[in-house]
DNA sequence: GCAAGGTC
């Protein structure tokens, strides 16, 4: 082992017999993340053109201050080799990383190319697995290498352009009325962001309660009260509720039409990703996705869980699971379960349908008790454990018991659930699941006496504030951002102060600050049938991005209709800044 | 001073 100019990168040396090649001197070494980033020239810099030259203006590719050793390790160590191969993560930005990786490695020896550039393919570090793709090394995927190339461009140009755009000429329009420190900046994920916490702020706003009706029903039968609820649960006219309960009330009983007693169960959790851990961590400890995901980076680092990055769902057929398991036996909190598993109540995980091909689900890799580790250290790596194994439980079963009962024109009915085996719920409190009141002995088309039977009125309650893990869920289903970027862009749109996090008893829930309610305002305002607010444009480039990997359109073609279709957005942004300045005075003035 | 993506 060598040491590189990078204090976290190795070089390591030894001798491998490839399959396709036969022995090779080999030199294994690493990079961290990305090595190059994209920017413009110095003469397109801030404040040096007008923000809307950046849809044309040329762009490079810079290796920023703190990759150059990177860059340089590569192109050290490649001088001299015959070939060169890519083991970075299986999907499309490692693959891009794979081509910045060549290179680096060009820069000092011409003669490595894309024909003698092999590619790794392995999703996870079993001894089997590696020496597969050691043995069964494909191309680079030029489709995915264009994919990200031209994703990169499209943040870059409409990130800078329409940052720029904003924060030069709001503060310019807003002196006296706009802090003028402020750095006002647009993404294409952190606006939808912003949208969405917008969007959720007005529907509670301007929410109107709506009062409706509903028939309740309550029998006694062997001393037990048992209140059935109405089929068509409320309706929303008050005379039509009155006709319907008049029309009951004629009939003193109700006449049981259906009663079954069928087995159900709640089902253990999928293997864990990214994505349901910064939910989770947000619902059950109220920590942020953001302090959640450092917490699991920093238990990766140390060793004691697997890489907290991923959005795969299901094991590998190969991992040996039983072994993690017996790991944990050691505890003293959830020890006794991990042995129970061991002996026989083993059960192998459910199988999710996501497969990012690069990382395996979160699990805990080696014990800790906990000591030396930060307090929400503590917190995540108990959740990793205890979701771990309550994977590799059963599901909990139950028996439900269903009556339904017929007055006059309407159906009632109640159910009773009866927990029979807790299983994974042992292991797992975060989940509720408890048996009800045990329903009385009902027999199918007895005449049941009503001991209560009522018309009721309630209200509808207005949604509630935007909480974290449901913004979460929000940008994952839309596709914005990716599992280790999304707490990044909630933390933007604090930072940026267009959004501000509220405490409340019930954990943190997010409102718009002023600006970013003038901003989606302001721009909803100025565009037509297309929305900077709304997740759409992200997801239409995910869509063609998703195209160009799979070879249907060109990464050119992609970058000049995505481009333009910016462009004449901007221009018509624009034509019509006086709008958000508008915007911006009149949400001010609201709220006075 | 700008994006979003990767990561110790």
């Amino acid at each position: 082992m060598r040491q590189s100019g990078n204090k976290y990168i190795k070089n390591w040396d030894f001798t491998f017999q490839f399959a396709e090649h036969g022995q090779c001197n080999v030199t294994m070494t690493a990079v961290v993340g990305h090595i190059t980033s994209l920017d413009f020239p110095a003469q397109f810099g801030w404040g040096k053109c007008n923000p809307g030259q950046l849809f044309g203006a040329p762009i490079v590719e810079k290796v920023p201050d703190d990759k150059r050793s990177v860059a340089q390790n590569i192109a050290n160590e490649a001088r001299g080799a015959a070939k060169l191969m890519i083991w970075t993560d299986c999907d499309r930005e490692g693959e891009y990383i794979g081509w910045e990786i060549l290179q680096a490695a060009r820069q000092s020896n011409t003669a490595l190319t894309e024909e003698n550039t092999w590619r790794a393919q392995f999703s996870h570090l079993e001894t089997q697995h590696v020496c597969h793709a050691a043995a069964h090394p494909v191309r680079l995927d030029r489709g995915a290498i264009d994919a990200v190339r031209a994703r990169m461009e499209v943040d870059l140009r409409t990130g800078a352009s329409f940052s720029r755009f904003l924060t030069e000429g709001m503060k310019r329009r807003l002196r006296g009325e706009l802090n003028q420190e402020a750095t006002l900046s647009y993404g294409l994920c952190q606006f939808p962001t912003l949208g969405f916490v917008c969007d959720r702020y007005t529907r509670v706003r301007l929410f109107v309660p709506e009062p409706f009706w509903y028939l309740e029903l309550e029998t006694r039968k062997e001393r037990v009260k048992t209140v059935l609820s109405w089929a068509r649960t409320r309706v929303f006219d008050r005379l039509v509720a009155t006709v319907i309960f008049r029309q009951c009330m004629q009939l003193l009983f109700a006449t049981v039409t259906h009663v079954a007693t069928a087995p159900t169960s709640k089902w253990r959790p999928l293997p864990l990703t990214t994505v349901e851990l910064q939910k989770n961590c947000a619902r059950y400890f109220k920590m942020s996705g953001k302090a959640a995901l450092d917490a699991a980076e920093q238990l990766y680092l140390k060793g004691f869980v697997s890489y907290p990055r991923t959005e795969t769902d299901s094991f590998p057929r190969a991992m040996d699971l039983r072994k993690l398991v017996q790991r944990q036996t050691q505890s003293a909190v959830w020890g006794a379960y991990a042995t129970e598993l061991g002996n026989g109540k083993f059960s192998d995980p459910r199988v999710g349908k996501h497969d990012d091909k690069a990382h395996p689900p979160i699990h805990p890799v080696v014990f800790t008790d906990g000591s030396g580790l930060s307090a929400s250290e503590k917190k995540v790596y108990e959740y990793i454990v205890r979701h771990f194994l309550a994977c590799c439980s059963q599901d909990a079963k139950g028996s439900q018991t269903t009556v339904t009962l017929q007055w006059g024109p309407e159906k009632f009915s109640a159910s009773g659930l009866t927990v029979l085996e807790r299983n994974f719920l042992d292991v797992f409190p975060y989940v509720k699941w408890a048996s009800s009141k045990v329903l009385p002995q009902f027999v199918h088309g007895e005449e049941v006496a009503l001991s209560r039977a009522e018309l009721k009125s309630g209200v509808t309650a207005p949604p509630q504030h935007m909480t974290e893990p449901e913004l979460i869920a929000l940008m994952d289903a839309n596709g914005i951002g990716t599992d280790a970027t999304i707490a990044d862009h909630i933390e933007k749109v604090l930072a940026r102060e267009y959004v501000v996090k509220v405490a409340a008893r019930s954990g943190a829930l997010f409102v718009p600050s002023e600006l970013g309610m003038a901003l989606v305002k302001g721009f909803d305002a100025m565009l037509e049938g297309v929305s900077l607010t709304k997740p759409f444009l992200r997801k239409e480039l995910e869509c063609d991005l998703g195209a160009v990997v799979a070879g249907r359109k060109t990464k050119d073609a992609v970058l000049a209709t995505t481009v333009e279709k910016f462009r004449a957005v901007f221009a018509v942004c624009a034509s019509k800044q006086a709008m958000l300045v508008a915007s911006y005075r009149e949400v001010i003035k609201e709220n006075q």
